[in-house]
DNA sequence: AAGGAGATCAACCGCCGTATT
DNA sequence: AAATACGGCGGTTGATCTCCT
């Protein structure tokens, strides 16, 4: 029944700090064949460690393709605009920064995000600004439950879009496995994501060169995943009588504005997006309003130089998840709720 | 210079979803 | 269909580093 015993279950393996010498045998042995299984990796490759501390310290620190040393503002603003959407999802908030390690994203946001965020009076987990019990209870319940609708509001488009992101990279890997790459990709063959979709796509993809067809398609899909999956959570929840696909563009205005303020030249877009967005969630949203200017200026402050390749990769994505409704919809007059 | 406090980050732990038998 | 392993993820820990007194 079932598989051989993992090898977490065997006696005498090491743990702790990797030796140098560790980390050459790990290193040479994937350059020389891919990691393969983990689990008989290290009885291959000579070393006393389980599977899964090998694939940890190829993932987190060996790996070629891993950037090291202080985060840039722009990436700062992006783990704190992606933690706002997706919370604590720290590989998928990894696959918008593909040179970061879920790990290092984690510890970032741990030692120096949420507590930059708490002095800033922003709460690190709702990302709403700090209200202390008395103002609440003087705000009224309503306020309260509006604002728990729209963190539903935001979970359920979210939700949407993790599953497109899942079937694009499911898509990827199928592709993939389809096409294998050639063997003169020397590192290509080690390459061991932690996270699925950039990786896969960038290895598919070849940074928009390679197979645009594809690329589209795959977008395609996600969009379409994305519209239909939200539109079912629209219908099924009416919000305030408008059309599913209305409510979607006003749902999809909140991560675009999230997403898409990474884009050079779009802090006025942004502004007016924030207006909707304000507008949408009207009076006890001013509180939000204000959080999301103090991002708009984060990023303004760093717009003025010129955008990266990190800026655009978000933006690449915003527009594969963001479908054509809520594109326009956003691009065009606030959606009145 | 010494040592205490706080910050940092690599690595471990345990859980979960998926794949395999 | 059930049992089990694998790979991946997020939370947590502890060793080390840095700063302050």
């Amino acid at each position: 029944m079932g598989r051989s015993p993992c090898c977490e279950k065997e006696a005498g393996l090491k743990k702790g700090p990797w030796t140098p010498e560790e980390d050459q045998k790990l290193l040479a042995y994937i350059e020389q064949h891919g990691h393969g299984c983990w689990r008989s990796l290290p009885t291959k490759a000579g070393l006393r460690r389980c599977g899964k501390s090998c694939r940890l310290r190829w993932t987190n620190y060996l790996r070629p393709d891993i950037k090291r040393g202080k985060f840039t503002l722009q990436e700062e603003q992006t783990i704190i605009q992606l933690h706002a959407l997706l919370g604590n999802r720290w590989s998928a908030i990894a696959t918008h920064l593909p040179k970061r390690t879920d790990n290092e994203i984690k510890n970032y946001w741990n030692t120096h995000l949420k507590k930059r965020l708490a002095k800033m009076g922003i709460d690190p987990v709702t990302h709403k600004p700090r209200v202390d019990a008395d103002a609440d209870v003087a705000a009224g319940g309503g306020a309260r439950s509006r604002a728990a609708a729209h963190l539903s509001h935001t979970a359920q488009w979210e939700s949407a879009r993790l599953e497109a992101e899942a079937r694009l990279a499911r898509e990827a890997k199928l592709r993939a496995l389809a096409s294998p790459p050639p063997a003169t990709a020397a590192l290509s063959g080690v390459d061991s994501p932690t996270s699925t979709l950039s990786f896969s796509e960038s290895a598919l993809f070849g940074a928009g060169s390679a197979a645009p067809d594809i690329h589209g398609a795959a977008r395609a899909a996600a969009v379409q995943a994305v519209q239909s999956s939200y539109g079912e959570a629209c219908q099924e929840h009416h919000f305030g009588g408008a059309t599913a696909e209305t409510s979607f563009a006003g749902a999809g205005t909140l991560a675009g504005v999230l997403l898409d303020c990474s884009v050079t030249g779009a802090d006025q877009r942004f502004a007016e997006r924030t207006e909707a967005c304000s507008g949408e969630l009207q009076g006890e949203d001013d509180d939000d309003k204000g959080y999301w200017n103090s991002i708009l200026n984060m990023v303004n402050s760093s717009m003025s130089s010129s955008s990266s390749s990190l800026t655009s990769e978000v933006v690449t994505d915003t527009e594969m998840f963001l479908p054509a409704t809520a594109a326009a919809a956003a691009s065009a007059t606030p959606v009145e709720f």
